[in-house]
DNA sequence: AATCAAATTTGTACTAAGTACAATTTTAAT
DNA sequence: ATTAAAATTGTACTTAGTACAAATTTGATT
């Protein structure tokens, strides 16, 4: 019998190794949206012998095959979210938090705009302040 | 009489230096989404005491002031771009080109679920395959 | 089970985007 | 002219991510 996290796995292409069914099933249990770096310092005293790059190597493959998804709204890291359904994202500017929106549906581009384009991502970010650090946001004059 | 540039500069509250004047006006005169590096290597030849750190520390001003917007739908490099109007980023996953899409508006997002936040930027990304390299795309099986 | 090629992982060295910070220069008010 | 504040500069540094070759694992075939 398969796990869900293999079962996601081979949805996408993967071949299920050890060290792929681990980081897919951190991100699976974990909606934190985390960096590799996060990921790595969370799995390595589980799994001493993993490696930083199988890391990078794997999220970039998962990211790839459409199996997570990769969110550039923080400026400085690359994250990762094993929430492939629709939504948007909240990032504070004060404290860097990072909150998951609903939408309805996200927006698709006026079709013959693209036409003869092919998207296979759709990203939508909201920066600004949240609740706590509302008072810390610059005057909007 | 005040040229256009340091008009804009002065709306979001900077004071137009010679530098800031000049990157200011490259994005102007350029909506190529360049990265920091680009515009130093731009800019430098005309402004041969020009740092590198002034580039990123302007850019960085000028986004944080609204007067610009910076761009996160490249994994590797931030990038920068002087319409700050309603519109969408398209970037082709095999060529890296940038494209802007129109879109009517930026979504916004249902009010109960943001109640108490500030929102200062929308960012609305695609990513996928342009017509030249669509047929370099993986097969979506 | 032994062999062997392909796929995966590992570790080290490297690259490059961006930042920290102290020294210098410029600005602008008195 | 003097002087304090603001802006710029250059160097050194940090760090996220990648290149790549060596080692290991996998899994098919005899």
């Amino acid at each position: 019998m398969k796990t869900p996290i293999v079962e996601r796995l081979q949805a996408h292409g993967i071949k299920p190794s050890v060290q792929r069914i681990a980081i897919m099933e951190y991100l699976m249990g974990n909606y934190t949206h985390p960096t590799a770096d996060t990921i790595f310092n969370n799995l390595y005293p589980l799994m001493p012998t993993l490696s930083k790059t199988t890391v990078y190597n794997t999220l970039k493959l998962l990211a790839q095959q459409g199996a997570i998804s990769e969110i550039s709204i923080d400026e400085k890291n690359l994250r990762y979210d094993a929430d492939i359904s629709s939504h948007a994202h909240f990032r504070c500017k004060h404290c860097g938090s990072l909150f998951d929106l609903p939408v309805k549906r996200l927006p698709s581009v006026a079709t013959e705009k693209i036409d003869g384009f092919v998207i296979t991502d759709t990203q939508l970010y909201y920066k600004g302040y949240c609740k706590k650090c509302k008072t810390k946001a610059p005057a909007l004059c």
